[in-house]
DNA sequence: TATTATTTTTAGATTAGCTTAAAATTATTG
DNA sequence: CAATAATTTTAAGCTAATCTAAAAATAATA
């Protein structure tokens, strides 16, 4: 039991993935942009989440979350994707409509409930965009993945993990048929734009674009 | 869509549960009671809900739906029931831990979402506490029941509803091992408190007083 | 029916979470 | 390294949803 606001937790969340990326600190900037706020909501929040232990916080220099603020934050993403997992795999959504809805269950306040849930879904270990979901304990089984973008040309690859907040990026995959777990090998990368030419599952040929394939993510065979 | 806040769907769903009892009609001091607020904050908040057209309030007289407050009151008990079902029949959670969670389930937003557990839980007609399940489009098969209360002596009849928003109302069923769809037949009650003797299905003789009784729905058979 | 009791509303305040505009700090660059 | 640009914070203010205390309206009763 937190008994935190939802918004607390969304900020708790969005500190705990932009700093995935960084070294743990982020900018007020970078969450303001995240959050769609002004910069000036997010100082005042940072202030009162500092004030409840839940971040550090450094003015003029960046935010971290503290040992708790990460743990609830951890909750909250293991929440977000056992709902994710529930949507698509049991009452059948497609993937680009469960990351909506889940942000609204993520702030289901029961802690019988997310481990009843887990227990259901047979202790799923990624969710429906290929996102480790966090045990009960905290654990996070990290994926060794790799971005696209930096993946070797004519070396076969796995589509592992995708960007699930966009809707319209899980719709153009859709569209194009690409899946986890297809097989991908770069075969071509156009030196202008970065655009690339892949092979999917050894037989289709197709496009895609740098701005793409930065929101995948492929390990090795 | 109705885009209200979880304050507002509560608000419409009382309304509507406390107007069954009365003409539809009810009393600022009861709404208070109910939401556990002050008179005076239900009285701000009927001012509001008056302005956006969902109640019609009268000063000093007493509040009651519009067409369109009853509509949202009724999706609100829906999405409600829908969920305790599937936290009881799914998730296997007793019926006296299913209230407080789904009073936070109801107010996730997403018709979809609804119309999808529905089908997933195979369309039931009634919940857990043997509450009528609205339908899509917030048709609701009213149970003919009587208050235990009411009964007849000596008559034979089923449980087939309980109040569902106390706990402790409920794992006292529990401990006496009284379920829904049970026989009940009162055989002797006492004048002074009202207290019964009932038996239950045909076999075990147990006491109830008048307040439980007055927490229980049974249809003759 | 006049007085008293109860219910309901109004008035004024508070808190969380947001905003914009201005001020302060830090980063960039000629 | 000083001027300028970008980022961040502070200041002031707003709305939804709550509160308490006082005033007003309605209901009960002697
Ligand atoms: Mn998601
Ligand atoms: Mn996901
Ligand atoms: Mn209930
Ligand atoms: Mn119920």
């Amino acid at each position: 039991m937190n008994n935190l606001s939802a918004v607390e937790e969304n900020y708790l969340k969005y500190i705990y993935q932009l700093g995935e990326t960084q070294n743990g600190i982020v900018k007020t900037n970078d969450l303001a942009y995240k959050l769609e706020h002004s910069a000036a909501s997010v100082t005042d929040m940072l202030k009162r989440l500092s004030d409840k232990k839940l971040v550090s916080y450094k003015k003029y220099y960046g935010v971290s979350l503290t040992k708790i603020g990460q743990q609830i934050a951890i909750q909250v993403m293991r929440k977000h994707r056992l709902w994710e997992t529930f949507l698509a795999k049991n009452l059948k959504f497609t993937w680009d409509k469960i990351h909506e809805i889940a942000e609204q269950l993520e702030h289901i306040q029961s802690d019988e409930l997310v481990d009843k849930m887990d227990e259901y879904l047979g202790y799923p270990k990624f969710d429906p965009h290929g996102d480790p979901i966090p045990d009960k304990h905290g654990n996070i089984l990290v994926p060794n993945v790799i971005c696209l973008t930096d993946a070797k040309l004519k070396k076969l690859y796995i589509l592992q993990n995708v960007n699930d907040d966009s809707a319209s990026f899980l719709k153009y995959l859709n569209k194009i048929q690409l899946q986890l777990n297809d097989k991908i090998k770069i075969i071509e990368k156009e030196e202008f734009d970065e655009t690339m030419l892949i092979i999917v599952n050894d037989k289709r040929q197709i496009t895609i674009s740098n701005d793409a394939a930065q929101n995948m993510f492929v390990k090795s065979v």
